[in-house]
DNA sequence: TTGGAAAGTCAACAAGGCTGACGTATTGTC
DNA sequence: GACAATACGTCAGCCTTGTTGACTTTCCAA
């Protein structure tokens, strides 16, 4: 099947666009975002939290101080499905709400020393499964991983993607 | 660990492997999962059908004749869970049942010409996402992007990924 | 001062996970 | 032939997390 080496770009491209090859690109990501979400999952489960919290926490964690209006743009939920989650993170003293200085209809998100230390476990045990995901793969690899991702993303997505991408 | 700035394979490594780094690949399955999601999820909205409707009628379109078992492994989720889905799509007449010839236990679920029909509407939206990604990324870039997410993923699901792989 | 944006709340609902228990064929084993 | 195990289906109930709709409070800005 089209294996050899042959010539320019047309063989290049039906090396991998192939409906076979698009079929197993949407199979890695389905089996790859389970397992991306597997350990983190676990450790949620027995303290009684789920997915939602995590994310809540990640992005209140990666932007500090950040609105509520800023993260439902981000997580693409509904205020009333963010604020559920909120509420039990600000209750159990995970998450603090501070109102606005100049605008004091905006809360600003932060994680208190309780909260942080939910976030580490959480990306811990997510970033030793991607940090030994990328080991195994190589530098190569991983920049080939998140070219395609961001290619992948929906325009709005991928502003917030980029948006503090200056670490990159 | 072993963050010193030693020898040559190290300093390899902290070319990808900082924190910043994996939180950004992290982001990246985030965010293109969700645009993963985002095109089938539109059509099924529509048709009062969700995630699940899919994920069943894609791996009865991969296997053909597959059993409720093998499907419940694949997909990770309790039989009452598949069973509710699946009774829905027999319903609707896109999936057929059809009771074992050997072991008469055994169901072998196949997609009906109208549950084929879906399956390619499906597919062909998550499709034409993944190939404008894979095609703005690259073959390189696919490449990686397999590897890594393949990397990604628990042993077991990783069986069920490299099952069918000898298309690749 | 008044309109509208931001935030929060209440209620109701649905999808889609889960557990537990039970029923029914069918098959394999002792 | 009896019995245990397997494959499947189903009922009941629970949880998380998403949704819509309606409403209030607070506050900024025209």
């Amino acid at each position: 099947m089209a294996d050899g080496p042959g010539n320019a770009q047309t063989s290049e491209s039906l090396l991998f666009l192939t409906d076979e090859q698009l079929r197993k690109g949407i199979e890695a990501m389905f089996f790859a975002y389970r397992g991306f979400t597997a350990d983190p999952d676990r450790i949620l489960g027995e303290l009684g939290y789920g997915r939602a919290h995590h994310r809540a926490v990640h992005f209140i964690h990666r932007s500090p101080g950040t609105t509520v209006n800023n993260l439902l743009s981000i997580l693409g939920v509904t205020k009333q499905s963010l604020n559920r989650v909120l509420r039990t993170l600000i209750e159990d003293g995970l998450v603090e709400s501070r109102v606005g200085r100049q605008d004091k209809r905006e809360r600003h998100l932060h994680l208190t020393e309780a909260g942080t230390r939910l976030e580490r476990q959480l990306s811990d045990a997510q970033r030793d499964r991607m940090r030994s995901a990328f080991r195994h793969a190589g530098p190569e690899a991983v920049i080939g991983f998140r070219t395609v991702l961001e290619a992948m993303m929906d325009p709005e997505m991928r502003h917030h993607y980029t948006a503090l991408k200056e670490g990159s």
